[in-house]
DNA sequence: GAGCACTGC
C-alpha cells in the first residue's frame, strides 16, 4: 500500500486529520449535520432495504442530491456488506481522490484507512479499507487480474450517463460475473464453455448504476429490469434565455451577449463555453479591446482563458478572486462543462457547439480521426446552464433558438461508438471475450471491430483466428496503445528498450509537450499582432535543439533525456531546483506537466518490465534468452545513426498501418487507402519536408479539410521495404 | 505553409 502525498494540497486544510481529539469530533459533528440535510437523508432507510432485496439497482440522482457520497456510507453503516468492499467507479482521477478524502472526513478516518482510492500512480488504501473510489480505468485493470472482482461485494458505476467506455465495458462484465458469482452459470471469461466456475467462495455481487440523466430506462433495460430509485436533487434556480434565430458567428454573438450582461446585469462572473483553443483567443482579444473603451467607473473585465492544453500556472488565473468591481469572464472549452467547477459563475453563455473526436474504421483497416466542431447534446446544454446555479440563482443565454435545441439528440454518442476498439478488444480477448459476443447498451457496427481485430492481427497480438497470440498476451500488461506495447516488445530483439520506452512514455502522456504560444500575452501588450509572430519564432527557436533530423520521435526521445539530465543537476523537491525545472521549461517553451507525467509513465513500464524480465519463456515469446530489460540500451550510443535506425524499426513494428509514400503529383499516400492524400501537420518538425516514406502516430481530419499526419518520422531508407512487406509475427 | 475538445490504464 502506498500512501497519497498528492493530494493534500488541492484540500487545502485539512483540522480533521491535524487537530487535536477536540477538534476533531467538532469537525464531524458538522459534517453529520451537513449529511442529515442532504436530499437523499430522508430515503436512506427505504434505499437500504431496496438495496438489501434487489441485487441491481439504477439509482437516478439529480446535482447536489448527495447519492455518491452516501450511498457508499448506507451500504457500510447497514451491515449488508459482509467481508467484501464497496468499489465506487468515476470517470476522472481528481473526482476519485476528493471523493475518497470527503467521505474520509465524514467517515472521521484518514484517507486509506476505512475509505481509500486508486487512481493511476496513486493509491492510498489498506487492509481496513471498505469504500475505495476508483477510476473505472483503474477497475478494468483490476478485472484483468481478477475476472470475478472477488474483492468487492458491492460496485458502484458513478456517472454512468457519460458512457465511457471503460463504465460500457464494466457495465457488460458485471452482468456475467453476478451470474457467475451467484453459481448459476461458467465463469463470465471462459466463453466457449469450458470450466465451471469455483465462485461460491466470494458471494453474491451487488451493482449500482448511479446516472443523472435521463438514461436510467436504457440501464435498467440492460439489467433485466432493474429496479430505478429517483432522488431529488439542490440545484438553485438558473433562468434560460434562446437566441430568436440562429446565429452564423458564435464567437461575434458571445462578444455581443457578455457585454450586454456586462453593462446591464448585477455583479457575477461570466462562463462562455467555446470549442476550442483558436476562438478562445480570437474572443480573448476582441473582449480585451472593447472592455478598454468603457467610460470610466465602468467595473473592469478580467479575461480568463480556459483549456486543458494551457499551462497550469495561467490555468490558475480562473480561481483566483477578483478585486472589487471587477468582472471575471472565463472563457472555456468543455473542461469547465464537468471537470472543473469554476466558482463565483452567476452566468452561462453557450454557443452550443464543442469539438468532437472520433474514429473512423475507414476502408481496408485504414482508420483515421476526425475532430470537428459539431452541436451539443441536450444533456451537455443542461449540463452547461447548470454551471450557473452552483452557489445561487443563476442566469444561461444559449446563442441558439429554442427550436434548436429541442432538436438536438438527447445525449451525445457513447464512447464506445466513436474510438478505435483495438485496445478494448485486445482487453477482451484476456477474458476470452471479444466484441462480437458480449451484450453491451450500444454495439459499435461491425466494421468497426473487425478493423479493430485487424490492427491487432498486423501487430501480431492475434492469429489469423482471431486467437489471443503470447504477444498479444504480453502487450496487454503495458498500459499503453497497442501500436505501442508492439514497439517495447519489439525493442528487446534490437536491445534498445531504454529509448523505446522513453519514447512511449512521452507519447502517451495526455499533454503535448510543446507549448505552441498563441495570443496569450497579446492582452497586455500594444502591438498584438507582432508580438505573437515575435513569441512564435522564440519557440521555434528554444526547439531548435531538441531536432533531430529524422523526426517527431527522436526529437521527443531528446527532449526527454534533455529533462532526464537536468533532473540530475537539479533534482529534489527543494523550492530552488523546482523553480529551475519550471524556469528551464518556460525557456524551451516545454509543458512541465507532460514531462513529470512521462517520468511516472515510464517508471510503471519499467516496472512491468522487471516483472516480465526472465519470465519471456512463460509468455512463450520466441526466443526466451532475450530479455526485455529497460536497461538495454543501443550501444553506439544516442545520436548515431544507428539509434534512430534501430529505435525507429522498432516503432514501425506498431506504426505498420500508419505508413505513407510520397507521390510525385500528389504529397503523401497512406499505404492502407492509396487513394488519400494526407499532409504533414504543421507541428511536426517535418511539416513541409519531403522523404520517401513516414511513418505517423495518427491521421487528424480536421475543419480546415486537410487530412494530416501527427507526430511523424522519416523511415529510413534500409527499412522501406518492411513496410510494404510486412507479416504479423511473434517476438 | 498553417493548427491540435475532454478523459483514462
Amino acid at each position: 500500500m502506498r500512501r497519497a502525498g498528492g493530494n493534500d494540497a488541492k484540500e487545502g486544510k485539512k483540522p480533521w486529520k491535524h487537530g487535536s481529539n477536540g477538534k476533531i469530533q467538532k469537525v464531524s459533528e458538522q459534517l453529520q449535520e451537513q449529511r442529515r440535510n442532504l436530499p437523499i437523508a430522508k430515503g436512506a432507510d427505504a434505499l437500504i432495504r431496496e438495496i438489501k432485496s434487489n441485487d441491481t439497482l439504477v439509482l437516478l440522482g439529480e446535482t447536489g442530491s448527495g447519492k455518491t457520497t452516501q450511498v457508499p456510507q448506507y451500504i457500510l453503516e447497514s451491515g449488508v456488506l459482509g467481508s467484501g468492499m464497496i468499489a465506487v467507479t468515476q470517470p476522472r482521477r481528481v473526482a476519485a481522490t476528493s471523493l475518497a478524502a470527503r467521505v474520509a472526513a465524514e467517515q472521521g478516518c484518514s484517507v486509506g484507512d476505512r475509505v481509500g482510492y486508486a487512481v493511476r500512480f496513486q493509491e492510498a488504501y489498506g487492509p481496513e479499507t471498505k469504500i475505495k473510489f476508483l477510476t473505472d480505468g483503474m477497475l478494468a485493470r483490476e478485472l484483468l487480474a481478477d475476472p470475478l472482482l472477488s474483492k468487492y461485494s458491492v460496485i458502484i458505476l458513478d456517472e454512468a450517463h457519460e458512457r465511457t467506455l471503460n463504465t460500457d465495458l464494466l457495465m457488460a462484465s458485471l452482468k456475467g460475473i453476478q451470474e457467475a458469482r451467484k453459481g448459476n452459470t461458467k465463469v463470465p471469461h471462459s466463453g466457449k464453455g469450458k470450466e465451471r466456475a469455483d465462485n461460491s467462495s466470494c458471494g453474491a455481487l451487488k451493482v449500482i448504476i448511479m446516472s443523472a440523466t435521463l438514461d436510467a430506462e436504457k440501464f435498467s433495460r440492460f439489467f433485466g429490469n432493474a429496479k430505478i430509485i429517483y432522488v431529488k436533487g439542490r440545484q438553485h434556480p438558473v433562468k434560460i434565455y434562446h437566441t430568436v434565430t440562429g446565429q452564423n458567428d458564435f464567437v461575434d454573438a458571445a462578444l455581443r451577449t457578455f457585454f450586454q450582461i456586462h453593462v446591464d446585469q448585477p455583479p457575477g462572473d461570466v462562463l462562455i463555453f467555446l470549442p476550442g483553443q483558436e476562438d478562445i483567443e480570437s474572443l480573448e482579444k476582441s473582449i480585451s479591446s472593447y472592455a478598454s473603451q468603457l467610460p470610466l467607473g465602468k467595473s473592469r473585465v478580467v479575461v480568463c482563458p480556459f483549456y486543458a492544453s494551457m499551462p497550469q500556472d495561467k490555468q490558475n488565473k480562473v480561481f483566483s478572486p477578483t478585486t472589487n468591481g471587477q468582472r471575471k469572464c472565463i472563457l472555456s472549452t468543455n473542461i469547465a462543462e464537468t471537470s472543473i467547477t469554476i466558482p463565483g459563475v452567476r452566468y452561462v453563455i453557450d454557443t452550443g457547439v464543442h469539438k468532437e473526436k472520433r474514429h473512423l474504421a475507414g476502408v481496408s483497416g485504414s482508420g483515421f480521426n476526425t475532430l470537428l466542431v459539431c452541436a451539443i447534446s441536450k444533456s451537455s446544454a443542461m449540463q452547461r446552464a447548470g454551471r450557473a446555479g452552483r452557489e445561487g440563482p443563476g442566469f444561461c443565454y444559449r446563442l441558439y433558438p429554442e427550436s434548436a435545441f429541442r432538436d438536438l439528440p438527447d445525449t451525445s454518442e457513447p464512447e464506445i461508438m466513436r474510438c478505435s476498439l483495438a485496445s478494448a478488444t485486445l482487453r477482451l480477448k484476456c477474458l476470452q471475450r471479444d466484441f462480437f459476443d458480449l451484450e453491451l447498451l450500444d454495439k459499435p457496427d461491425g466494421s468497426a471491430i473487425n478493423a479493430g481485430m485487424k490492427t491487432l492481427w498486423m501487430l501480431g497480438a492475434l492469429d489469423t483466428e482471431g486467437n489471443l497470440t503470447p504477444t498479444g498476451r504480453a502487450m496487454s500488461l503495458f498500459p499503453v496503445e497497442p501500436q505501442q506495447s508492439r514497439a517495447l516488445l519489439e525493442s528487446r530483439i534490437h536491445g534498445c528498450t531504454r529509448e523505446v520506452l522513453a519514447i512511449v512514455a512521452i507519447q502517451s502522456a495526455s499533454s503535448k509537450v510543446f507549448y505552441d504560444p498563441g495570443s496569450g500575452s497579446a492582452a497586455d501588450s500594444n502591438e498584438p499582432g507582432s508580438r505573437d509572430i515575435e513569441r512564435r519564432d522564440q519557440a521555434q527557436a528554444a526547439r531548435a535543439k531538441f531536432i533531430h533530423i529524422s523526426g517527431d520521435h527522436m526529437t521527443l526521445l531528446n527532449v526527454f533525456r534533455a529533462y532526464e539530465d537536468l533532473l540530475k543537476s537539479s533534482g529534489g523537491d527543494s523550492k530552488s531546483a523546482k523553480a529551475e525545472r519550471r524556469d528551464w521549461c518556460n525557456r524551451h517553451f516545454l509543458h512541465e506537466r507532460a514531462l513529470t507525467e512521462a517520468l511516472d509513465i515510464q517508471t510503471q513500464l519499467r516496472r512491468i518490465c522487471d516483472t516480465m524480465r526472465g519470465r519471456e519463456a512463460s509468455f512463450g515469446l520466441s526466443d526466451p534468452n532475450i530479455e526485455l530489460d529497460w536497461r538495454s540500451s543501443v550501444a553506439e550510443g544516442p545520436g548515431s545513426t544507428v539509434e534512430a535506425e534501430k529505435v525507429l524499426k522498432c516503432l514501425m513494428t506498431g506504426l505498420v498501418q500508419h505508413g505513407a509514400l510520397r507521390s510525385a503529383e500528389r504529397g503523401y499516400c497512406p499505404i492502407m487507402d492509396k487513394s488519400k492524400t494526407i499532409k504533414i501537420h504543421p507541428s511536426s518538425t517535418l511539416a513541409g519536408k519531403k522523404f520517401d516514406a513516414i511513418m505517423y502516430d495518427e491521421l487528424l481530419f480536421t475543419n480546415s479539410g486537410s487530412t494530416y499526419a501527427r507526430c511523424v518520422s522519416a523511415i529510413p531508407t534500409s527499412i522501406i521495404s518492411d513496410l510494404s512487406a510486412y507479416r504479423p509475427r511473434s517476438t
